[in-house]
DNA sequence: ACCTTTATGCAATTCAGTTGCATTATGGTG
DNA sequence: CACCATAATGCAACTGAATTGCATAAAGGT
């Protein structure tokens, strides 16, 4: 991402933060602005990667800034199939979810907008004796890029 | 769980280990047996504390067992709501694949088994440029206990 | 200016899981 | 049985992600 781009963006993040109440510091506009930028989730240790380049932050800080944000549903916060979990802006309407698909490779996170999947949440909730306030739904395997850094290894390409 | 149950599931345990060509050490006939006898996916230290009642094991053990359990397909790993995995019995048919709901206030795990859920995997492959080899769904909320523990503490209950 | 609240930094800690290596069982062979 | 190879277990140390406690700095209101 280019600083331009960034700035560009940098008003989106500020009135985003206001329209929460949260107080818009350079800090924040600026995890929010990478998280935006980016089209699939991030892992703190990815957005840390990138912070580092242009605005070092405190490790601690991004966790709590992370937090924050998801508190105040700005931020979403899913699980991948390893032990980091992974940050992407809300999509703010609701029902918008989606899957996500885990490479087990690479450690790769892609969003997953597909027909296919139909999950009545309200029908499970008529049914189910507590209260269900969240779905997540994960696809784990091999992506694309990997799996064909694979069949170039087996053909004997370099 | 008596010892005499316990017992009485043991052969089952042994001849599941067996089909898979694992050798039937005590330590792993306990394990499966725990998870055979769970209504719902527990965590390593659910299973380790079971464990330390009657058949004391060490830590590390433990995860391998459950780890080449997994790897032969005797055993479910699936991810919860916190940083812990949870481990269960494979539903040995394909397709019999069920949302396990997560209790954000007591962490405890449970199956659902409901209708309302139709998720055709086949059908994102289609379109998908990964090879998708798994699927996982979650449920989070509040479980009825905590509900309802809840409420009595607002009514003042003791 | 003064004080209170909020945000950030830094060090230490927790927690789940993993790795390396020593030790103990198990199993097969002659 | 003695011998050796392999598999299973134990123990200690380590890792990686996240969290906690407390100090410092910034922001905001009066
Ligand atoms: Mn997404
Ligand atoms: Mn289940
Ligand atoms: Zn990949
Ligand atoms: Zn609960």
């Amino acid at each position: 991402m280019e600083k331009a781009d960034r700035m560009a963006h940098q008003d989106d993040s500020i009135s985003l933060l206001k329209q929460k109440g949260l107080n818009p510091t350079p800090h924040r506009v600026m995890v929010l602005g990478i998280l935006g930028n980016s089209p699939s989730p991030l892992s703190p240790q990815e957005i840390f990667a990138t912070l580092q380049r242009f605005h070092p932050m405190n490790r601690v800080t991004l966790y709590r800034i992370l937090e924050v944000l998801v508190a105040h549903g700005l931020v979403e916060r899913i699980q991948s199939g390893d032990k980091a979990y992974r940050y992407g802006l809300n999509a703010q309407s609701p029902h918008a979810e989606h899957p996500h698909f885990y490479c087990s490779h690479c450690g790769g996170i892609q969003c997953v907008h597909a027909e296919g999947i139909h999950v009545q949440v309200e029908d499970i909730q008529k049914t189910f004796p507590g209260l269900i306030q969240k779905m997540e739904i994960r696809l784990d395997g091999i992506c694309k890029n990997c799996l064909r850094n694979h069949k170039q290894k087996k053909t004997g390409n370099a």
